[in-house]
DNA sequence: TCAATAGTGTCTGTTAGACATTATGCC
DNA sequence: GGCATAATGTCTAACAGACACTATTGA
C-alpha cells in the first residue's frame, strides 16, 4: 500500500475451500463436480466468487461452506494461502484465497442445497495425480494437506477432526491417518496426556468399542501444544529431506 | 471457484512487504513514510497496487521490493497472508497480499529511487503499539515476526539474515534477536552442527572478531531442519500459553 | 602475559520409543 | 473364562541443558 494512483487494476476475487475429514481412517477432501465451463464435469474444490464488493473473505468462505457443503459450522477454518497466477483460470485473471477447514466425521455424504454434486474423496489419488482436478486445485489440496500435517504437531488441530467428545484411540487415528504412519498406542497415550491443556477428561463417561470402554475427552483450552507431538524420526520416509 | 456468474465483483489488489533484517542485534523492519492521504505522514509497509491486470503477485512483490526498498534481490521472499477486511482502507475495499522478506544486514539505510523515505525501524515499539502504523500494518508486522519466529525452528530461514558466509556466533545472534532469548553458545554450536545440511563449512577461511577467529560457513542444501532448533522450555515466557 | 572468543568434552535429568503388565468391560 | 482393548509401568538409548576445559588469535 503506497502512494500509487488509486485507480488500480481490480481483480475478481474468489474463495476456495479445502475441507478435510476422516472417513474409514483415511483422509478425505470434499469436492464438487463442476456444472459449467471451464472444466465442466471435472472435480473441483467448493468455492466461488465474492457475492458482493464488501463481503469479507472469511465471511465468503463461511457462506460457501454453508451453500456448497451444507456445513453450518466447522471447528476449524483458517486461511491457507492465495493463488493468483495469471493464467490459472482460462476465463482471465482471477485471484483465489484458499481456506482450510476441518470437519469431524459426518453422518453421510453431504446432500444439501447446492451440495448435491459434492462428495468426499480420499486425498491420495488426488495428490498423486491419479485423479484430475480443475484449475490449480491439486496444488491447493496438496498445500492444505501439508498445512494440516504440520499443524498437527504444534497445535490441537487434531481435535477438530473428532466429535465433541472422543477417546484417545480416536485421536490417535487422526494422527495416523493424516501423517500416514503408525503410532504406538501406549506411548501416544502418555504423550497426549503429558501435553497439558490439549485434552481434558469429559466426565466419567465411557464408550465401548469391542474391548474395555475408554474414557472420553474433549478439546482442552490450549491451541498451541507444548511439548509438541513430534513426527518421530522413524517416520521420516515420505518427502525428500530437502523441501521448500 | 464454481458455477457462479462470471461477472463477479472485482477488487483492487495490493501487495505489502514485511522486510526484516538484523541491525545491532535487534530485529528491524523496513517502513516508508506515506506521502499522500490516507495516513499521510504515517509509517507504513512498503507496497502498492498491482501495476497491471496480469501482473503476478510474487512479481508485484519483487517489483515493490526493488522500487520502494531498492533491494534487487533477497534470500527469502514468501507469501505471508491476505488482509482483506472491508474497511481496512478508508478509500474503499482493498485486498492486500502480504509478503515476508528477509534481508541480510545492509550497508546503510536504503536510499534509492522511491526509497528515500524508507527507514529501518526496530520491531518492538511497533508490536507494542508504542509507535503507530498506517492501516492494519501493525497486525501484518506482528504476523510477519511471528511467522519468522516459528520458521526459525524448523527451517534454515536464519541463514537468510546472514551474509553469504557467516560464523556460528553470527547465526546464533539471529536466533537470539528474533526469538528474544539468550542461548548457550556451546550447546548452540553442537546443535547447529548436528542438523546436517543446515550449514556447511565455507573453506578454511576465518574471520576475527576480538578473540579467536571463527570458521566460516554458508547455508547448506536443506531448507527443512531435522532435528529442529527448539525454543527451549525455559524460553517459554513471552506469549500466553494459549494462542490461536 | 592477559583478554576474548572459538571449539570440545562431560555430566545429569528428561524424554522418546520399545515393550511388559495389569485393568475392565462384553461375549 | 476368554477376548479385546484401555491404561499403567519399566527399561534403555538419545538428547537438551548446564558448565568445565582447551585452543587460538590479538593486544
Amino acid at each position: 500500500m503506497d502512494d500509487d494512483d488509486w485507480r488500480a487494476p481490480a481483480v475478481p476475487l474468489a474463495v476456495d475451500l479445502v475441507i478435510l475429514t476422516l472417513r474409514e481412517s483415511r483422509l478425505h477432501v470434499l469436492l464438487v463436480e463442476r456444472g459449467v465451463d471451464p472444466y465442466r464435469g471435472a472435480l473441483a474444490l467448493p468455492g466461488g466468487f465474492l457475492s458482493h464488493l464488501e463481503e469479507g473473505l472469511l465471511d465468503a468462505a463461511r457462506r460457501e461452506l454453508a451453500e456448497e457443503a451444507d456445513l453450518a459450522e466447522v471447528p476449524y477454518l483458517e486461511e491457507l494461502g492465495v493463488y493468483g497466477d495469471p493464467g490459472r483460470d482460462p476465463r482471465g485473471r482471477v485471484v483465489s484465497v484458499a481456506f482450510l477447514a476441518i470437519a469431524p466425521r459426518l453422518p453421510e455424504p453431504v446432500a444439501g442445497t447446492d451440495a448435491a454434486a459434492a462428495s468426499w474423496r480420499p486425498v491420495e489419488p488426488l495428490l498423486s495425480g491419479e485423479e484430475e482436478l480443475a484449475f490449480d486445485h491439486r496444488r491447493i489440496v496438496a498445500d492444505g494437506v501439508e498445512h494440516a500435517r504440520r499443524k498437527l504437531e504444534h497445535s490441537a488441530l487434531a481435535t477438530a477432526f473428532c466429535d465433541a467428545t472422543f477417546t484417545i484411540a480416536e485421536l490417535q487415528q487422526v494422527y495416523e491417518a493424516v501423517w500416514g504412519i503408525r503410532l504406538d498406542p501406549r506411548n501416544f497415550y502418555r504423550k497426549v496426556q503429558g501435553a497439558r491443556g490439549f485434552i481434558v477428561a469429559a466426565g466419567p463417561a465411557r464408550r465401548t468399542d469391542g474391548g474395555r470402554p475408554a474414557r472420553l475427552f474433549r478439546a482442552g483450552p490450549l491451541h498451541s501444544l507444548y511439548p509438541p507431538m513430534v513426527r518421530s524420526a522413524h517416520a521420516v520416509h515420505e518427502g525428500a529431506p530437502i523441501d521448500e
